[in-house]
DNA sequence: TTTGTAAATGTAATCGATTACGCAAACATA
DNA sequence: TATGTTTGCGTAATCGATTACATTTACAAA
């Protein structure tokens, strides 16, 4: 095993002192050329790599940005990952992934532990927890590391986020399957202590009542973003005495799902009933409904 | 902005030496009972968290582990690195995580940084990239620091790779579609400097020979895996004047094009064509044949 | 030749934690 | 009491780089 190359080591082969090298090697003026060139030069030869874990503990910057999501296998989290870490790259950052599955424990473990790995920043979104205090929160915001919320936020001081529009978005997709001509108005939801579903279902409320139709709860559902819990959620639907004609879901599985359990049922989309998914997620691209 | 505790500032309060602090927290058996349960107590009371950084420098271990995939948003490696994370995450380690977008250069620079940020292994996925030489790969090994492979591998001396069994897969695939009733059996490969596409298509030739098809070039297709590139091979190869049967895809998305081709072309899947995909994108689950 | 100034280099502290080594106190043994 | 052995703790070096401050050198002006 060859040991890195220090500061020092190049020092010893020139018969200067470390500091002369690291000025030569930072573009510190306090150094003449020639010897500036004599180190780079045995620098390039011995491979010299800066150690960045030096540099870290002395100048308190770690060049990590810790990066938190409840999971990285979706393809929503996967494409913000990716936009990160190529804006993060390209300024010299890393990022450092955790995944907290929705735990609170967990979410709270990884700040601490990225606080603790001195990251310089760091970007979440939060896991769907009703009761959890913000005391880490606010301890990131106390020891001045960046905190910023993406997507999944929460109000708190000294905290940024970027989030798309729900209320908008949630508003614009019942308008639409309103101006459809639908008027029974189904909607699947997410987890009510996350804004973002909070405020899609208030943009479908206010959709419907700018539009002069009857907010019905028996048409509300909170479900789980996948398949199964569309399909279960449309099957309560289909069996309500009046049951709905579209269907406006915070989860494109949900929507799959209530898709499926439809043509089950031989009812004819959108002929018979509109189906609205919020979630851009690829497969719906590739879907075929006739 | 409050400063982070050290074992100094308890050191301090306690009228003992950093050493000692240290000694305590660390359950070396040369402090006494009494002065490590003073220094615990004072160390919960100050809310000390020991610096990473610090313990990084000097063990020459930062607990972190670089992940090198060509992109992060695609399902199959978002879910390797989930994967990865929990098991990780469960001993107390960390990922970094790089992308290459099969970039040789992005690559190399990647390997260098993470080695630079003083990563205690490395788990890559490679480019697909020709000529690279492996100096860099070597360096990696010479350094000591242990390199894994998954999926996409390379035969370098002292590492090891995970992978799924390739020629088996393409073998199986290919079988499978012989005893469909299939005689003229396409093929959709990738890049072929990767092992991995390599050894699917020796499967498919193998599976071929050993049932008496012989080999045909023309169906054979490089293409990217993207449902354009499989939409465009489909056509060149509906245009032939002796049209395949089947098709062996090595990527859902460009199998999905060829599909969509084929019914847009009124050829009936499976009953007139048979396709396999490989690869268990998401949206497979999804798809509706008839 | 002397003195002053600027440029180049060295010295040593620092970041926070660990640990080999050594010393002193407490205790046991003869 | 004299000696040996633990036990507990302090001292100081170390990890690798940066940088304020001090010192040396070179050169110019008088």
């Amino acid at each position: 095993m060859t040991r890195r190359t220090t500061i020092y080591d190049i020092a010893k082969e020139l018969d200067i002192t470390a500091a002369s090298v690291s000025r030569a090697l930072n573009n510190n003026p306090k150094i003449s050329e020639s010897t500036r060139k004599l180190v780079l030069e045995t620098a390039a030869k011995m491979n010299y790599k800066q150690n960045r874990l030096a540099l870290a503990l002395r100048s308190g910057k770690s060049n990590n940005v810790g990066v938190i999501v409840p999971r990285i296998d979706s393809n929503f989290f996967a494409s913000i990952i990716r936009g990160i870490e190529e804006e993060l790259y390209s300024v010299g950052y890393h990022i450092i992934i955790c995944q907290t599955h929705e735990d609170a424990k967990i979410e709270s473990d990884n700040i601490n532990t990225l606080l603790n790995a001195q990251v310089d920043g760091i970007l979440m979104s939060i896991s769907n927890v009703v009761n959890e205090n913000n005391d880490i929160m606010k301890r990131v915001v106390d020891k001045n590391v960046p905190l910023i919320f993406f997507d999944r936020k929460k109000q708190i001081d000294g905290v940024s986020s970027v989030t798309i529009d729900d209320f908008e978005g949630g508003y614009l997709a019942t308008k639409q399957l309103i101006d459809e001509g639908c008027i029974r108005i189904a909607h699947f939801t997410g987890d009510q202590s996350l804004e973002i579903f909070q405020n899609r279902t208030k943009g479908y409320k206010k959709a419907l009542a700018d539009n002069g139709i009857v907010f019905d709860p028996n048409y509300v559902f909170p479900i789980k973003s996948n398949v199964d819990s569309g399909r279960l959620a449309m099957e309560q639907l289909l069996a309500l005495q009046n049951p709905p004609d579209a269907l406006f879901s915070t989860s494109d599985f949900a929507a799959l799902g209530a898709i499926q359990v439809l043509k089950e049922n031989g009812i004819k989309i959108p002929e018979e009933f509109c189906v609205f998914g919020f979630g851009n997620e690829p497969f719906t691209k590739f879907m075929e409904l006739s």
